[in-house]
DNA sequence: CATGAATGAGTATTCATTCAT
DNA sequence: TATGAATGAATACTCATTCAT
């Protein structure tokens, strides 16, 4: 009776395929193209410096990307994943407002620790201007998504204004995208902490005295309703 | 008359250079360089288009512009000197805060009209990585610091609070350059005056209640000083 | 008045363009490309070595041809044309039946003369196997046509037998295409008038003895009518 | 009873090699190989490609074929051999002259069958430069010979015109090859029956008539004899 | 002054072949 | 023995810049 006629899964003549070999192989070869990409720029890189850099055949790295694009954006892309990952895991703390504030330093944090990765975006969207949507929107979206229920919280136990969901997730995420750019093409060096501390310091409190806030409160809510609330 | 005549000490025979057509030519130049190089992206924009464009010969380009880098450059030169004209010349309130705002307002105001503009600043990123400071960054301390007059007068008045001027300036700063490029990549089209709303309402008002507010404001004084102000 | 405004015809600034030496360095290109291509083959010539050989820089062949495929398509073609030209300036006799071996004489005359050409007809079926027809049957089935009105004529005076034009045009056709190709691909060196001799002595004549062959026609007679001819 | 056991001298221990087996593996290849080289041309068929086909590793097909010019001109050969073997069947009637007609109606037969096996062919010329002869031809004069036969007994009973043997061939050798690639290359879809009858037509019986040629005989013989023949 | 002809450095991708497993 | 992972030589085309007219 033939070995293989029952119950042998079919074993392959030959060399097997290693899947773990893929992923590995990958996850190397984004690593060194995000650094150079981001050093060299895309058009200045070549997929050359990436093999040698990696100490291995150009042809290899087409094997696992099957084109200098695809290689840079799986780089842009594994960014953000890591990027949303250190968020998350960095809102650790019980109280609402905390989480936010920690949701905050960790962004800054790293782009501080990877200030390479900004360079990524900027060259994907100048070089991929045909994409619908940079790779940065399309996890920003989701992420700012989080951030809603916490301020549902806050509202409910009176700690936080009432302002529409969207609207403060639109300014803070615009903010905290500003602000890292600008960190970077300006080689802005200030401490990571006080930097924090100065965005929640305006967006939290604001900029006006509170008299003037108070004034300005209640011209809002003359515009709003006819009768002043009580 | 000649235009020229007056004032002008005639340095020497000939025909003299036509500074003035020179200035106009390159203006020309420059606003369809500005346009193409936004649409296409410097690396995609030969210099052969922007003559066809012009219905000049590419070498008269040349007689303008030394390099494709210079006349890049120069339309994001030209561009940020518009945007700070523009700026400039809407401030016109007699009151400060007033005047923050308008200034606020102009700025979403001029890259709502002048889309084109912000791929222009991403461009010049991308390409010239070698710049020890973007064109943007050139301006925007300068025009950052016209404000801190403004700043002055409205502690003064007890209207602002007493933060360092640096301090709000970047953060505004930031919050405008985030907000602008997130409009263009994300295709936003929200209502110029909305947006500017707010970012106002936000950043003036702050998002806490008035009692977390008191709190943290308190916390503050209390980190600041042993003695609690009276 | 501006000079001009009238009767001018717009005298253009600068270096004016120079048809004629469009057409001449065309031609320039493609007699060399031509050559080149067949003596190494479409693959093996670089665009480069074209260049070289012409003395000028690769940009400039890419100036008057925009691919290396309509460079060789391009020489393909001048090649047919001056195959057409020189058989058709070639047919000076009175005698029709002349002129039809002038014709073959001329053919056969012409791939001696220029056996490069062969191999040139070889590469664009090999390499552009997506056209519909390749360039030499595109100028052949015109080509075959002027012989009707010869073949008419000796019909005509019973010199020719009554053999549909189309018939004897496709069989000549086919044996001169077989004969070109088998000289070039065996380097077959025997005289030209040997081999139109032999291929005239043939087609003209016949194979069969005069018994064989009157048998043979009365058959195909007796085939095609039920009463034979008297 | 082993097939290898009669006649064999056992050479060595141990497993022999099954010669059968790597005999049909090779053959499994040079099929689909064929195939595949005829519809994609030589270029642009990858040998990976012609494994996908099989089912195989890349590697095998190397262990079978050196290089992919051996495993492409193994697949013309075999075409060669399928072709002469066809032709060398097919003629089985009594009469000599029939046997030159089944002859000529197996060769385009064959062609008509495996139409890309005229591809092959174009693309060996193409590809192969340096070959001093081409497959083809390797065979084509082998072939050839054996028609000399034939003809020296259809003279012997007076029913073939009296010409050099290799004179026939060649021509009818040319007609015919020119026939198959025009075929071939313009997609010409004459009946094979009608097609052959033309170019029996033409070449058995001759183009003039007898008025015609009984003059154009007379006049060769006053050319080959001081004496004309009585 | 204006032009456009000429140039050639620069680059992503393919695929035959090798050889460790 | 069969496989497929790895390799790197090979190659068409673009476009900024120059400069003769």
């Amino acid at each position: 009776m033939d070995a293989n006629a029952v119950g042998t899964p079919a074993r392959h003549r030959g060399r097997p395929k290693d899947e773990q070999l893929v992923a590995r192989r990958s996850d190397e070869i984004l690593d060194v193209a995000a650094r150079l990409f981001a050093a060299r720029g895309y058009r200045n890189t070549d997929v050359q410096v990436v093999a040698d850099e990696l100490g291995v055949g150009k042809g290899t790295i087409y094997r696992y990307f099957p084109t200098k694009r695809e290689l840079f954006l799986g780089a842009v892309d594994r960014g953000m994943q890591r990027l949303t990952a250190y968020i998350d895991t960095s809102m650790t703390a019980p109280d609402p407002l905390d989480q936010i504030e920690q949701a905050i330093r960790a962004y800054l944090s790293f782009f501080e620790t990877n200030p390479e990765f900004a360079e990524l975006l900027i060259q994907e969207r100048a070089e991929f201007r045909d994409r619908p949507k940079p790779t940065y929107f399309e996890y920003r979206d989701a992420n700012l998504r989080k951030f809603e229920a916490l301020q549902q919280g806050l509202v409910a136990s009176g700690r936080w204004r009432n302002l529409p969901y969207e609207t403060v997730e639109r300014v803070m995420g615009d903010l905290l995208y500003g602000t890292m750019f600008t960190n970077y093409f300006t080689g802005r060096r200030r401490s990571l902490e006080e930097q924090a501390d100065e965005i929640l310091e305006v967006v939290l409190v604001g900029l006006l005295t509170d008299a003037e806030r108070a004034q300005r409160l209640n011209a809002a809510r003359g515009r709003a309703t006819t009768q002043p609330e009580t």
